[in-house]
DNA sequence: GAATTCCTCATACTTATGGATGATAAAAGG
DNA sequence: CCTTTTATCATCCATAAGTATGAGGAATTC
């Protein structure tokens, strides 16, 4: 197997060099740190089985980059790498070819996962890109109170205020006021946007049923 | 983990049992041989993990059982397998609201990665799925008519009736009209329930801001 | 001990949502 | 031509949601 990682990171490569040894005991792994090396590189390696190529690099965009190296190679699977978890970013790199996306975040296990059925020629979409991202802290979140939260997760389960009410134990009145504070401190007209908002600021707690 | 296992043949359902002890020893492994079991066993177990499902199952088409069983349980991840590799097959699965299809010859790690991935939250698309074209179908889009669906998204954007009335140029009444429609298709109790349940579906252009 | 914050409950009111039901007109398909 | 689907609008009604305002008790902080 014979993999490029494209990254200007020193530390990312390491990193993703140890989970490809893992995959894979005998990857021979090329390296590029910008994007005029990355495409001679490609250019020269067309035999490459997978390229796996950070969404900021010096020298390029990043749609402009897999834009061209689409065309260099048409087939060659790209996996795209965040740390950002910016969804315009992700959603134009899925467009102009990529063949999945893998956030910087992503445990080892996903991470695996998604490089195998990649090069076995599949595309893999995360949560993040259809949801928005739900991983850093917000200064929203520290400014609602413990039951304001657990108002907020049941809310985000698309609860009514009565449900609400029966599994706090509290009163429908109590619910409405937090409720009420919640609208405010996320900026939300009405409970849906709330929800929207609170997805977005990665205040909802992921692995929920509704 | 709770998954269950709907599959008409014995030994698929043993070399599954296998693969998912595998990716977790406590699984707890429900298992349905015909249509009309399968259906009371998810409604009985809403708390489901995974449905992993196959296409052709003795009781209802394969397009049925999904557009069902989504309704019934719009946010459980839905895995189909199938012996066929019939292209449209795998895509009406796929549009109709399944999060992963896996055809049964895939090679073990295949298997188990697409489980994970599935179960991540992604969606995994594999190679026999994709056309030439593949900016154009991609979109998983249900049985809602046009203008329910636009409804849907400005819904989904966390707006009221009345500014849905205004953007779609028509009255409140309307919206109401339509957006009724829409809950009962989603098997939703309110506007709330009714975007996450499409969120989960992959019915909503959710590269948007609110 | 006083002030503050949080949680709770309450009343009263306005607006939003959702369901039931039905009518009309246009379009599509047999 | 007839039937079905879709989109539109309508009325009536019940319930849900949301706002304003205040108040009491517990815990915390100053």
């Amino acid at each position: 197997m014979k993999v490029l990682l494209a990254d200007d990171h020193d530390l990312i490569r390491q990193g993703i060099k140890l989970v490809l040894n893992k995959y894979n005991k005998y990857a021979k792994i090329l390296e590029s740190t910008n994007f005029t090396n990355t495409l001679t590189t490609v250019k020269n390696n067309l035999d490459l089985d997978l390229i796996i190529l950070d969404l900021f690099m010096p020298g390029s965009s990043s749609t402009q980059t897999i834009k061209i190296l689409r065309h260099e190679a048409p087939s060659i699977p790209i996996i795209m790498l965040s740390s950002s978890e910016d969804i315009e970013h992700i959603k134009s790199a899925l467009e102009f070819g990529a063949n999945g996306y893998i956030p910087k975040s992503s445990p080892n296990e996903i991470f695996y996962s998604a490089i195998e059925l990649v090069m076995s020629g599949g595309i893999y979409i995360p949560q993040q890109a259809l949801n928005p991202d739900r991983d850093h802290d917000s200064t929203i979140e520290s400014a609602l109170t413990e039951r304001q939260t657990e108002a907020l997760q049941l809310l985000a389960k698309g609860k009514s205020n009565k449900e609400i009410a029966r599994m706090m134990n509290i009163t429908e009145h109590t619910v409405k006021s937090h409720i009420t504070i919640i609208l405010n401190h996320l900026n939300a007209k009405n409970r849906t946007q709330a929800v929207l908002h609170a997805q977005q600021a990665g205040m909802i707690s992921s692995l929920q049923k509704p």
